[in-house]
DNA sequence: CATAATTCCGTTACCGGTCACGGGATCGGT
DNA sequence: ACCGATCCCGTGACCGGTAACGGAATTATG
């Protein structure tokens, strides 16, 4: 058993050519209103679709595209995920999505293609420009979130880290901090490079001096915010403000204030980065700099979509602003109690 | 331009015909060793790699599987995607997903197949039996979470609901807690019908009177819990153990007593239901029913797998147990740092 | 009424692989 | 040296759709 209705089985019901059926689906070519009405009902009542493998393999187009996240459990991402797949089911689009962050990046991507995707929207940051851009020669429109890399089939979606990382000095500035330490993560990410960034710039336009033994580097997680917190505010107890790579370091870190016996956010202030949905959970709540990830997957697929179907040939970066979000965690604010929908 | 290189460029290449590199390919059929071996590595040499689409046209066999989920920023299910990936990866397969909490689940379905997916794994709740198993009949393989259909093709996994919602009760009592609430979300979900009656069996084994006005419906958010939570505290101080549907609905919970002035686990112990990463987060830490989750897409997939490729035709139902995890929010237990991977 | 222009639909080939079959070359046995 | 078995490999059809072309039936035109 292949499949179960075939268009040659409306075909036949039908009496016509499957020719005739396909041009009264796509609405395409030379039919007669009341043929095609005929045929769009029997389609109707046998329950027929036309296998979207078959379709692409002449069209070239299977309704398919590609997600790359290094992890689906990682709190940042699902959002953006949710985001893109809702834009690709309003479009006809499925979504095709792999985790990479034990895997081959580039494997799984070629794998990806073998399916037949139309367009690719990924994260993928370990792999060299090179690879990436001879990735893209092979391949078609691709979109890649928060890295840049020269090639005419990739389009890049920057956040503004920078701007971010400087919104959240600026905040604790403001608060009155003159002391401020940052946790950041590994080197080799360029989101964490360009946060460090702009915490150097913040600090500068405040006239602080930058103070190397407040920045220091850590896993991004909530154990690895813990475990610097603590030391750093043993090494620096002077500190009152602190800014985090990501939002479970700054989790973390709150951890080890109450652990330490400092109290958020009177004896220190606590910002971390990205927003993410347990910021507004935790006691207190955590301020950050929102980044709004709804919005970041619904872009990529609009402009994934449009490079599809070619109606564009634009693969100028889209640059996103990061806002800052005040809460418990800097500031004696009134509570929120979040909007989510959770079963 | 259709594709970068079909078999019959490497047939071309290697001077044989494209039905030898097939068997070169599937190691299947009569072919000689250094034949193949040449074949082999002029594929690796071009970088080739079969078209899924065509093979699936005469095999039947994408290797692709549909997931099918609510909604993937609920916290519950990200780590259940993760687990069915990894699994599918490692097997060759790739994955289909599609969120459902605001879009016909039927319609969802129905499109899934059309792209060939080999079998489908889903959480299918709202769409009725009738339905689903029309649904079945048509298609293949079909794995539903925590719900039951008989149908040859449907294979159910199911957590021991009453069972966890009875060593929450159990956790409770043991803690001399003897006037105990529940927040309930929506009447039609299963999983609630489970958890609530494992709470009254937990209460009835206890010797506990059930009292109708501890038991109160909200919505299963942060918000809801934080509402139905105040309301009830007001009208029934009394209380002083309470166990809710979800964890989200717990942390909304634990907002509310402390809004109210009630010191947990001093004066009013909550516990939850999932164990969700937010649950270890959250100050204090919550006790939960931990479901694991993980290990429930990779039994879920396992399953399938074995389906699909039909060396097994048991649809008999998984089971797995839920457990008790106690932290702070149920009594002053030493403070653990959770271990989390994230960005 | 004959011819040209439309309208509508069927036929054929093809997308990129795999299956079933058939046939040439090599080898062994007598 | 002849014949059958074995080992390889090629040929044609096919999976389920669509593109391109062509032809019959209908309508318009002279």
């Amino acid at each position: 058993m292949k499949q179960k209705i075939t268009i040659d089985d409306v075909a036949r019901a039908a009496g016509v050519s499957k020719q005739t059926v396909s041009r009264a689906i796509n609405n395409k070519g030379e039919i007669s209103p009341k043929t095609r009405t005929r045929i769009l009902t029997l389609i109707e009542e046998m329950g027929y679709r036309p296998n979207r493998m078959a379709q692409a393999m002449n069209t070239s187009v299977s309704h398919m595209i590609g997600l790359v996240v290094p992890d689906i459990t990682n709190p940042f991402f699902p959002e953006i995920v949710r985001a893109v797949q809702d834009a690709a089911m309003a479009n006809g689009y499925s979504t095709l999505i792999c985790n990479t962050d034990e895997a081959p990046e580039l494997e799984v991507l070629n794998e990806l293609v073998t399916h037949g995707i139309d367009g690719l929207i990924t994260f993928t940051h370990r792999a060299n420009d090179q690879d990436v851009s001879e990735f893209a020669d092979r391949f078609g429109p691709m979109l890649i979130i928060n890295r840049e890399v020269e090639h005419p089939n990739i389009t890049s979606l920057m956040v503004d880290n920078v701007d971010g990382a400087c919104k959240a000095v600026e905040h604790l500035v403001e608060l009155g901090h003159t002391t401020i330490g940052m946790l950041t993560t590994e080197l080799e990410s360029i989101s964490n490079t360009r946060r460090v960034q702009g915490f150097r710039k913040g600090l500068k336009a405040a006239g602080i001096p930058i103070d190397a033994d407040l920045i220091v580097q850590a896993d991004p997680t909530l154990a690895g915010g813990y475990a610097a917190t603590m030391d750093l505010l043993r090494q620096r107890p002077d500190m009152t403000g602190l800014f985090t790579y990501n939002d479970l370091m700054a989790v973390g870190a709150m951890r080890a204030c109450r652990d330490l016996g400092r109290d958020i956010p009177t004896e220190i202030s606590v910002i971390g980065f990205d927003d993410i949905q347990i910021a507004s959970m935790v006691t207190p709540a955590l301020s950050s700099i929102r980044v709004d990830k709804y919005e970041m997957g619904r872009l990529a697929f609009e402009r994934m979509l449009q490079l599809i179907q070619k109606q564009t040939s634009d693969t100028a970066t889209i640059k996103m602003e990061a806002e800052l979000i005040a809460r418990e965690s800097t500031g004696p604010v009134p509570i929120q109690v979040a909007q989510s929908t959770v079963s």
